[in-house]
DNA sequence: CTGATTTGCCTAAAGGGCTTAGGCAATTAC
DNA sequence: GTAATTGCCTAAGCCCTTTAGGCAAATCAG
């Protein structure tokens, strides 16, 4: 009997593309095992368990997502950078839902650590940079370090649930607006 | 053999309870059977099925966060309100993780529609009265109830999440500060 | 290239959650 | 007190998860 092929790796990506799909939640070993053509007690020599699985799309999404915005932060600084950012997140959550929401299934931590954690320093290290462009003193960075990571996630889980399409204007209006107003407070913040 | 006196209400409060327990995501129609010493099936004629259940959990979460919500802006204005509201949401959330995750759970609109409908217009209805003190005009308004919105379901997330949690400050001493910058940025708002 | 080892996927089976169907007993209404 | 209703029960089927053990394909040694 011909082999799949499977691999952590590989399990990994096609629960990622199952995600965007279907949605994280609806992501599972015998779904994966499905679209494989394998029964499913073979994904268990690739993958320590349904957590385990999980925990690597997030990673899969997380690193990418840094990846995307370290690309479209480089180079620019200021409210250019803080638009090219909050962009990045948005888009990636509308183009990938399934993926973003992965990327906040923090249980994701504590099985697999490392690749993860460190792909979530990089996220914070993208905003440290771009907020250098408004000389913030600690701990006035760090706070807006948090109000943007809250704004902008705030806003992609609003407007992914659906909070924002009964109502005018379209949440595509609203955003930039936003964030310009959070530019204009990273200015002036004292 | 005695009844347990079940109803759809009971499970509702019952089953917000058990969220604040164990996390919302646990709270099954098995465990709440079992937390009342009763066979699983029985619960059927009291909800229609998992999702009516978390539905109902969910109405029961947003329609009491909306009374308190409504107690604490009242005879408030300004800043003095805006820090109200937010401590309201923020205070609920870390006293009832499981209640307030489940707040989120836009299925509940399509499931139940009416109650929960309704709960969430009066939270759109108070963060509207406490931005009267601010005078915007529209469509900066509906902005800027989308930036509260955004970002103080934001910053009760990631907080939840334990994403502040490893680092200085603590959690509770952004917060108010990242509130006060919200005020000002209201207050100057083109 | 052949034989031994490793590795990948399989079958089998057990446990738990969801849900429906149908029955008996406790409650309520007359 | 009897009849109608309602509440909880048993039984059974389906899906997902996970572990154990087996056979065959791939890989490696000589």
């Amino acid at each position: 009997m011909a082999r799949a092929g499977l691999s952590g790796a590989r399990l990994a990506q096609a629960g990622a593309e199952l995600a965007d799909e279907v949605g994280f939640e609806q992501v599972t070993v015998s779904a994966l095992a499905r679209h494989f053509g394998v029964q499913v007690a073979s994904l268990y020599s690739h993958v320590r368990n349904s957590d385990d699985l999980k925990a690597r799309i997030a990673t899969v999404a997380l690193t990418e997502l840094a990846d995307q915005a370290a690309t479209a932060v480089a180079g620019r600084a200021g409210r250019d950078a803080l638009h090219a950012l909050a962009d990045v997140y948005r888009d990636y959550a509308r183009t990938h839902p399934g993926r973003y929401t992965a990327t906040r299934h923090t249980a994701a931590a504590s099985v697999l650590g490392e690749q993860y954690v460190a792909a979530g320093r990089r996220h914070s290290e993208l905003v440290r940079a771009v907020l250098r462009g408004y000389d913030l003193d600690e701990p006035t960075e760090t706070d807006a370090v948090r109000l943007l990571g809250s704004t902008i996630h705030g806003y992609i889980t609003l407007e992914l649930a659906g909070s924002f399409s009964h109502s005018e204007p379209s949440a595509g209006d609203s955003w930039p607006r936003i964030i310009d107003a959070l530019d204009t407070l990273l200015r002036s913040w004292s």
